[in-house]
DNA sequence: CATACATGAATTTTT
DNA sequence: TTCATGTATG
């Protein structure tokens, strides 16, 4: 989140008021660039002087980056004790952190697992009986939605309106009949239980509503169902109740129904509807300065949010001046928009247009509706020498050798945790074999018991060869040592040195270079291991030498620290401090800003997405619009955008209509097409660019590329 | 059983 | 164009 111009001294009148209102409900209207996070912050600080403890404050977030730089900006005000203090969350870790401390209450181990999207996917191929991935992804989409709608089993099952969603329906009864034998929970039910918890206890309830004195949800648009009804409770409305009594804990929600573009995923414009109906005492707060952009880029972004029906009455005003004027791009095809896009970049990098001389790289961005947009890009900036980054690339976690790693983690913390234990006695290969794992498998459902736990029956003897008997055995033995050493290791060094013995015990690296064609690759990967094996090091603690001299931090065991791995796996540092340009979807640069911004591919099809045959229904192309509000908004001083006279669909080439969010721009401009002079001198730039690049460098940057190594 | 080739389908994403 | 799944062949 961004400090806006204003950052230096006083809040505006809005903004001081939603800062002032601490006793009852309120919801802060945040238009895009109003200073939001700034009133959170401040209104933090606010409630501290009130009286409040540091942790009776909570702030609920979406994503652990928001929490993470919301504690940052916090600390700026409140000095780092406080802020270290202050429940700054996201709702799934507020619900890891509700469950481990009571969830027993609803009958879950405190130890109990949590499976990320590639374990739920296994489970319900397994439960559905199907191999088929696509299919089991449709019951993971389906089940997530009705989870997100706050639907159980049977209510799904009442729900599904078609055959499809009605074996989806059966197949989440056994799913969630599995979770429930290994002691799993999948994210969704990170929201859905604790609400479940606080539903079905009273005493529970209690002390989860006395626990707060106030309750902040940042990007308050973007909850689902279920998020709302736990927001509800711990505030101390009835939960679900037709007419909620007024919430005792008084709360801030802060949101813009203008930037809600995750509805496909559940979220539900009627959070916003509901809150003045379920909370009559509301003050609504409007915060309409714009301390972002410039006039001509939010007189854009007022022309077409005004296309879409108002919840509530806001609109954009700036003190910013009038700035440039909006550039509309036409280009030929993809290839021709990643060459002008790389042009401009280096235009108003040397200075050259307007005042906007000198940027860094950083400076810059390029927004698109989805994600293959990226690569032509990716071409045509490696070309030109100019470093990047794509948003939503595969992440540090989601590499094979990382989830290896934490397979092993999760087991030692959760012997049941069956999806975590076959990814764990297969990696590396020790002659057990699927065979095995299946007698293995019916052995323990047939006794209802986890895979680890029958490992050790001394019935197992009957339905299995002694061999696979003996490697099953040495593989638990094994996992139980390295639990016992887990959790009797302190601070980082001797974490350290236990990771590394059992990445040894493993074999790992060799098994890297054995299963990996190129050594290069294989490389790549183990110094990730390596990598990783600091990472947990330095979340274990121990004495730590920074600039300013040397820090003793609080010691954890590796058992400790494996216990909060999958919920902390994302907060991974994403080296954000580099000079390099971003390539980004609309989605993922929502919150975000730069000084330029080129919104790409802004043609009909794309922008707003219509997939083959699809019939656009008014909702769809509300949401596809304000996507594009959130794009324009981005922009602090210049904004171009580029359609394309010819697009790609599948195969052929087809003929590009630019967006009609182009003409709902309302900009006076006619479309330009490119200065002949700027062509030739483009062109020969690039020529230039061609050759400089050697062949060399160029397989290089693809060999990185596909390492994954950042640039 | 494993590899080679053909065919078909292609949003948005966090936890 | 690419990726993944399906079919045919050795």
């Amino acid at each position: 989140m961004n400090a806006p111009a204003s950052a230096t001294g006083t809040l505006n009148p809005a903004q001081l008021e939603a800062v002032y209102h601490l006793d009852g409900p309120c919801l802060v209207l945040a238009g895009a660039g109003s200073g939001k996070t700034r009133v959170i912050t401040h209104k933090i600080a606010k409630l501290l002087h009130a009286g409040l403890e540091p942790r009776q404050i909570a702030a609920i977030t979406f994503t652990n980056k928001a929490a993470a730089e919301m504690r940052e900006r916090a600390r700026a005000l409140v000095g780092p004790r406080a802020a270290k203090a202050l429940v700054i969350s996201t709702f799934h870790s507020l619900g890891v952190r509700m469950l481990r401390a009571d969830g027993e209450r609803i009958g879950l181990k405190t130890n109990f697992s949590i499976l990320d999207s590639d374990d739920v996917l296994g489970v319900l191929r397994d439960c559905g009986g199907s191999s088929d991935n696509a299919l089991a992804r449709r019951w993971q989409w389906a089940i997530s939605l009705w989870k997100n709608q706050g639907l159980d089993v049977d209510a799904a099952e009442a729900a599904a309106g078609n055959d499809d969603e009605r074996v989806a329906a059966r197949v989440m009864r056994r799913y969630q009949e599995r979770l429930a034998a290994y002691q799993a929970v999948d994210f969704d039910d990170l929201i859905g239980l604790p609400l479940a918890m606080m539903q079905r206890d009273a005493e529970a309830c209690a002390k989860w509503q006395a626990m707060f004195g106030h309750v902040l949800v940042d990007e308050y648009q973007d909850t689902n169902a279920v998020q709302y009804a736990l927001m509800k409770a711990l505030v101390g409305g009835a939960p679900g109740a037709a007419a909620a009594p007024p919430g005792r804990t008084p709360f801030t929600a802060v949101g813009d129904d203008d930037q809600s573009i995750y509805g496909w995923r559940g979220a539900t414009i009627e959070n916003l509807k509901r809150l003045p109906l379920d909370f009559p005492a509301l003050k609504v707060i409007a915060l309409e300065q714009n301390y972002r952009s410039t006039g001509h880029i939010l007189r854009a972004a007022n022309a077409v949010i005004a296309g879409n029906p108002k919840l509530f009455e806001k609109k954009l005003w700036s003190e910013l001046g009038e700035g440039e004027p909006v550039k509309v791009i036409e280009c030929d095809s993809e290839e021709h928009e990643a060459e002008r896009v790389v042009a401009r970049i280096q235009a108003l990098r040397g200075g050259r247009v307007g005042e906007g001389g000198g940027m860094k790289f950083a400076d810059f961005a390029v927004l698109y509706r989805a994600n293959h947009q990226a690569k032509v890009f990716e071409q045509k900036l490696r070309a030109a020498q100019i470093p990047y980054r794509v948003s939503g690339g595969q992440s540090y976690f989601d590499r094979a050798e990382i989830k290896d790693l934490c397979a092993w983690l999760r087991l030692i913390v959760n012997n049941d945790d069956d999806p975590a234990f076959l990814r764990a006695v297969t990696t590396p290969k020790r002659g057990i074999g699927h065979q095995t794992l299946a007698a293995l498998g019916e052995f323990a459902a047939k006794r209802k018991e986890s895979l680890f736990e029958a490992l050790f029956a001394p019935t197992l003897a009957a339905a299995l060869k002694g061999k696979a008997i003996d490697g099953l055995h040495e593989f638990g033995r094994y996992a139980n040592e390295l639990e016992h050493r887990a959790r009797h290791t302190t601070g980082g060094e001797d974490a350290k040195a236990l990771l590394l013995q059992w990445l040894q015990d493993l074999r790992y690296e060799q098994y890297l270079y054995d299963s990996e064609e190129s050594d290069k690759l294989a490389q790549a990967r183990w110094s990730n291991v390596l990598d990783f094996v600091d990472w947990i090091a330095r979340r274990c603690g121990g004495v730590l030498t920074q600039e300013g001299g040397t820090f003793e931090t609080e010691r954890h065991s590796v058992f400790e620290v494996a216990q909060t791995i999958s919920i902390i796996i994302s907060i991974a540092e994403r080296g954000e401090d580099s000079d390099v340009v971003t390539l980004s979807t609309l989605h993922a640069a929502k919150g975000l800003e730069w000084p330029h911004v080129v919104l790409a591919g802004v043609n009909e099809g794309s922008l707003p997405f219509k997939g083959q045959e699809e019939q656009m229904s008014a909702e769809r192309l509300e949401e596809e619009r304000r996507l594009m509000y959130v794009g324009i908004t981005r922009a602090r001083r210049t904004l171009a955008v580029s359609w394309l006279k010819r697009r790609k669909r599948g195969r052929e080439t087809v003929a590009g209509v630019p967006s009609r969010f182009l003409a709902e721009m309302k900009l006076d401009e006619v479309a330009t097409k490119e200065d002949p002079r700027e062509r030739l001198k483009r062109l020969r730039a690039e020529l230039a660019a061609r050759v400089q690049a050697s062949e060399a460098s160029a397989a290089k940057a693809a060999e990185d590329a596909k390492a994954g190594a950042p640039t």
